[in-house]
DNA sequence: GGTGATCCTGCTCAGATGAGCATCCGAGCG
DNA sequence: CGCTCGGATGCTCATCTGAGCAGGATCACC
């Protein structure tokens, strides 16, 4: 395509695309056919020059959704647009609110359903709908009680979805991790708290967020680890944390005595079970989202535009 | 329109658009028919959902130049979209080359082209190709050799205007600005500089920018001006100059005494003109360019997008 | 200069789309 | 309870558009 072309295939677009006129008025005006005009146009579009966006918070990226799909081996993806997006709290609620749909949307519905708890948990509680579900069961799959400083966020978070889904919720009474294995052990031998692992365990589908190892995390903010422990598991390769568990980019545990001080599912439940939708949007996250996806953590991904093109870049 | 159609619409427009669906198709997944599906994306457009750009350094914004010539009551306009624009030399060269563009194509060709210097002028005159016109005679119509510090900008502009256009140039021998009224006066009378002006006053077109009225102006960087004296100028009111007079927002002289010391054509010679193209861009000069609209100064603007949206803005 | 390959052009034709219209549905009202 | 009216719905039909194809120009290579 030379120059003259390239040039007559913008004019094209603009007379398409911005003035409304049909291919062949367009023909007549550049003294064209209108079967080049409509050539002209194919290769403006092939050639990226026409760009079409979806401006709305709840548009998504379907090409993206596919690819992620094709080459991560994902069941499913959901993509949320950030076009326009101004804030990372905007991109929290657009991601937060596509999985509360994908959640509304899913057959067949999940008897039971396991969820983490945090920032983004919180939020896609918030946007579901009363009624979203009719008789959903809701049960905590790690611990993280009483520590957290707005008292029963993680228990608000599981009830508020048991609620609304026609459903009740069964909390795991216990922290996030424990400071002794010992504690941890006994605590996990408690018939209740075992009872709860052991439904978390049958539930039918898992939904859960991941954390970034940095020092924002809500195991610092919550006081299960200090800023120390954190730099810490950084440097021995940690990426960030799911269901309170810290894996590297291969998502392998980083630190196995931290880990099993920590009580909840592990990691090889998690990735044994039929559906586990994982939610997680922000650049800061890019990194453990890219260790989740690539150590099959989910089947289900619900992210960002931005997040996606990072993890289909690698 | 409620919530749910503007979901689906929202749903429609991503099979639409993103994934080469046909209406039918995109009927058949949301089980709507397929006349629905063309109503939701009609509303989804209309709307402004739908934004479609055309990413490309020649593309144009023909919606804004139509609402240039009807609301500003110009008889032409120029607008290059900004549209991935990443420097604002980038926007300059983008417009420099429409204004290129717009000489190569005018009709009919001018026989004398009255131009002016500068920055944007120069710019100009290097994207213009050779032969762009066959014997377009060229006439500098304001003053400005010699002091300028890169020699001969304002020469070479007219003269590489001239001769890629297969016509010759006509200067103006003259400082832009004396010091002494007298002096202005003394100069004008010269019968060369005499004869330069009639010519320009009998040019077919005029060809110019404007300049903001703040330290970076061309005027102080070629000495005819002090910081201070732009200072002054922007106290009573200027903000830019054309052919090297200042003007207020409405297009009036600010300072009389300084227009008179002043060599080239006057604003009023300019108004006067059947056709005169100003080429203005970059968001420095919004302020000058609607002073130059407002006050019909020109009858084609050739600028950049958001200068146009603040034309249309006020 | 000949020859084949390749690309481009303008066409036919079928499928996709938008305008306009009759019909239907539900809200509001007598 | 029946009536009217505005808005939505599904249709017909004309127009627009893209796929595929045959003919012709162009070019490299012989």
């Amino acid at each position: 395509m030379d120059e003259i072309d390239e040039l007559l295939s913008i004019r094209a677009a603009e007379l398409y695309y911005e003035e409304n006129k049909t291919q062949d008025e367009i023909g007549q005006a550049l003294r064209l056919t209108r079967w080049k005009v409509g050539r002209l146009l194919a290769q403006a579009k092939q050639r990226g020059f026409i760009r079409i966006e979806i401006l709305h918070p709840r548009a998504r990226r379907l090409p993206i959704e596919r690819r992620l799909r094709d080459e991560r081996g994902l069941t499913d993806a959901i993509v949320v647009s950030s076009a326009g997006v101004v804030s990372a709290e905007e991109l929290q609620a657009r991601t937060a609110q596509a999985a509360a749909d994908y959640l509304t949307a899913l057959r067949p519905v999940p008897r039971t359903l396991g969820v983490s708890w945090g920032r983004t948990l919180f939020d896609i509680s918030q946007h579901l709908r009363n009624g979203w579900a009719a008789g959903v069961n809701v049960v905590q799959i790690n611990g993280g009680v009483s520590l957290n400083r707005r008292a029963g966020t993680a228990a608000a978070t599981a009830v508020a979805i048991a609620q609304k889904g026609g459903g009740s919720a069964t909390l795991l009474p216990s922290p996030a991790i424990l400071e002794q294995l010992s504690t941890k052990e006994a605590i996990e031998s408690d018939r209740v708290v075992a009872g709860v692992i052991d439904l978390a365990r049958s539930a039918d589908a898992y939904l859960f967020s991941a954390g970034a190892a940095d020092h924002s995390s809500v195991h610092v903010e919550s006081g299960y680890l200090s800023t120390a422990d954190v730099d810490l598991l950084v440097q021995k390769g940690a990426v960030g944390d799911v269901v309170g568990r810290y894996i590297d980019s291969d998502g392998n545990i980083v630190d196995p005595a931290l880990d099993a001080r920590t009580v909840g599912l592990t990691l090889d439940e998690l990735r044994a079970s039929q559906l586990a939708i994982a939610v997680i949007a922000g650049s800061a996250k890019h990194a453990v989202a890219d260790a989740v996806v690539r150590s099959r953590l989910c089947s289900v991904l619900v992210t960002d535009e931005s997040t996606a093109l990072h993890l289909l870049d690698g």
